[in-house]
DNA sequence: AAGAGCAACAACCGCCTTGAT
DNA sequence: TATCAAGGCGGTTGTTGCTCT
């Protein structure tokens, strides 16, 4: 009894992390499917995961759903992330909803790896500018005091300033890049529903497995 | 060819809010 | 009204792949 009582609270502990693996996409997916989305803790003991109901709920919203887009944020999306930025700050949940398709954590992302960036190096390069040319008035160029509205006024600096490296990187295909990371990161062990599509040459992809558990949905 | 450094992204963590009891 | 669980959100970190030397 007690022993008993022991064994279940030790598999109850049992908390996978880390990234997920292709099997697990696959649980989730057709967990949801059947059953729909919500109560993500109780979701993710129902459908066998051990994963917390959070990672659950993540892996879903910015990964997993059907109508995620990923990759190739356009010039527009660009100018409307900017823009709404410069309007809201960080409220990364509030922006992506004006840009359907993009979840809130690939956003933030891009605004950090990117857009954040190429906006401190212009204002670096603006403050340089200034310093040499008025060293007088120096003091009023002050990186801290700046404000997410006074770091969008170097929005079109930042735009200026995108590297070909920038460039280079919009061109790249998603859809490989993730490829590369099921290929890396996935095991070899596909479910019953897709061994029959196995082939050495194939490159799974997200839209796959979802067309795939659609059809083996009843 | 190998390794160091960097960029990009997926995922986790902690805090706050909200709703149910 | 207080408490608790779940969800939502923003910040941060870890991992991976690419580029450069």
């Amino acid at each position: 009894m007690d022993h008993k009582k022991a064994c279940n609270s030790s598999q109850e502990l049992e908390v996978r992390k880390g990234p997920w693996t292709m099997e697990e996409d696959l649980i989730l997916i057709n967990y949801i499917a059947n059953h729909g989305e919500g109560v993500w803790n109780t979701l993710a003991k129902a459908a066998g995961l051990k994963r917390t109901g959070k990672s659950c709920r993540l892996r879903w919203l910015n990964y997993l759903r059907p109508d995620v887009r990923r990759g190739n944020i356009t010039n527009e999306e660009q100018l409307i992330i900017m823009e709404l930025h410069a309007k809201w700050g960080n409220r990364w949940s509030k922006i992506a909803k004006h840009l359907p398709g993009r979840t809130d954590n690939e956003i933030k992302n891009y605004w950090r790896t990117r857009i954040q960036k190429h906006i401190k190096q212009a204002d670096h390069h603006h403050n340089h500018q200034i310093n040499v040319n008025h060293r007088q008035s120096s003091e009023m160029i002050n990186d801290q005091g700046s404000t997410s509205s006074q770091l969008s006024s170097g929005t079109a600096d930042a735009m200026e300033s995108y590297s070909p490296r920038l460039t280079s990187y919009q061109g790249i295909n998603y859809m490989d890049h993730h490829q590369t990371n099921i290929n890396n990161n996935y095991p070899m062990v596909l479910p019953p529903v897709a061994t029959s599509n196995i082939d050495q040459n194939y490159n799974w992809t997200m839209e796959d497995i979802w067309s795939m558990q659609l059809l083996n949905s009843d």
